[in-house]
DNA sequence: CTTCAATGGTCTAAAGTCAGACCATTGGGT
DNA sequence: ACCCAATGGTCTGACTTTAGACCATTGAAG
């Protein structure tokens, strides 16, 4: 092979192993994760967050900067801390109201990157379902799922959203794969913002609930084939939704 | 909701998304990330790494920590610098025979991370064959995936696993999502050792290459259906002879 | 009312990491 | 024969992060 050809190959594959190690800053990147987690709905508004040293080991970062980055949310009102014993870090952080404006700017931000996002949550999701499904499932396990699904169905409008994500990343734990699970909450997270943004009309809320059906009865009846089809008609359409308000 | 159930759930959920930010020690992640590179294949013996100071961007780690994980390298013989212009860092590591007793010992290392990193794999790998059928190749990708498929088969016995991971990288990056070749390029460190220390038998080699040019054949037809299935086929006779090792 | 355990708040010394400048070496190009 | 651009080698000062100790506050339990 031509030497030139060989070298650019090897930079080129280079791109996909040779990636950030640290993302520059470790306060920035928990001041994130946190306000990622809150948005995210695995804490709502008066949820209390673990302790401060447990959160640090966690995240495998020191008391300091865990507690810089709070410092840092508690000054934009996402979080209140409360000593003493049964004190903690509290969420007081409200969803604001979907706006067009707020996704198109968000969508101008992630960018090429918004369809790497994309493909990479449907990889990811479609196939924790089918792996989920094709898994004997303990009977917390099944009922946990319908709890899940009861919850959303039930959902005030200014909590959907969260409720939604919950139960998403309940089918990705329900795989037993900490990695998979993992993954799907860091893809999720990117699209957070963009999804967040989105206002959802009650016809479309019918559809979403319509699907999450299909996905949870799929998984419960353990038929992999058809947790993968029903999730992939779920993240197709949020995604033509997406795509529909960005045009 | 009973108060002390629901702190608990928050507990569990807070598990996939609190997981530490960086792994403790730059240095160390980075001689892992470039010894893990070089097992990979993407850089065989003789070739040049990217210079220093590209790499160390590409890493986002300063040159001095770079330059310590080099030292380190160095020093097991696995990398040799030579300085000048059209100099560079050199690989000298070469693969050591397969040997059953490895095998077992990294599987002993990994523990039940083991069924989780195979679970992530086979997630990833199967959507990525399909993500790659469903989308239009160029000329060149087309190509690109042809070429790695042929180099493959060709390979002398101590190249064949590293030429199989570019091989399987390879359909990662045609998924045209970043992300996704990154994760997939993750997944496979995370068994790479494993993989490396199975002894491979001709008729081993024989069913894997068959089942190679069922993938490519599918990814060129664009029939995802297809390329799933023979994906999925791949990596499950690929695991299930990893775990008859270890039996 | 007192105790006390769990929590957030504060501080310090040490280690890790970084950005950037400058030096040393090499080999192809002129 | 010389130049010079690209590379690895070295150093310094500043910033970031850590580990751990200790303090302050709170409210439930005794």
């Amino acid at each position: 092979m031509d030497v030139t050809r060989e070298q650019a190959r090897l930079d080129w594959e280079a791109g996909a192993i040779f990636r950030p190690i640290r993302t520059g800053n470790a306060f920035e990147e928990t001041v994130e994760r946190l306000l990622q987690a809150i948005k995210l709905g695995v804490f709502g508004p008066g949820d209390r967050l673990p302790a401060e040293r447990d959160l640090a080991a966690r995240l495998g970062v020191s008391r300091e900067t865990l507690r810089e980055a709070l410092r840092t949310l508690q000054q934009a009102d996402c979080v209140e801390p409360r000593r003493g014993r049964y004190g903690g870090t509290f969420v007081t952080y409200r969803m604001p109201e979907p706006d067009v404006a707020d996704l198109r700017r968000a969508a101008r931000d992630l960018g090429g990157a918004l369809e790497d996002a994309l493909t990479y949550r449907q990889v990811l999701e479609v196939g924790a379902a089918e792996a989920a499904a094709r898994r004997t499932l303990s009977p917390e396990q099944r009922t946990h799922l319908e709890d899940r699904l009861t919850e959303l169905d039930a959902a005030p409008a200014d909590q959907y959203r969260q409720l939604d994500s919950r139960f998403h990343l309940a089918i990705g734990e329900l795989t037993g794969s900490p990695a998979l699970a993992a993954a799907i909450a860091e893809a999720r997270m990117r699209l957070n913002d963009l999804l967040n943004a989105i206002p959802m009309l009650d016809r479309n809320i019918e559809h979403a609930a319509e699907q999450h059906r299909a996905m949870v009865r799929a998984i419960l009846d353990g038929d992999g084939d058809a947790a993968r089809r029903a999730t992939e008609e779920h993240l197709a359409a949020t995604a033509s939704l997406l795509r529909g308000f960005l045009a």
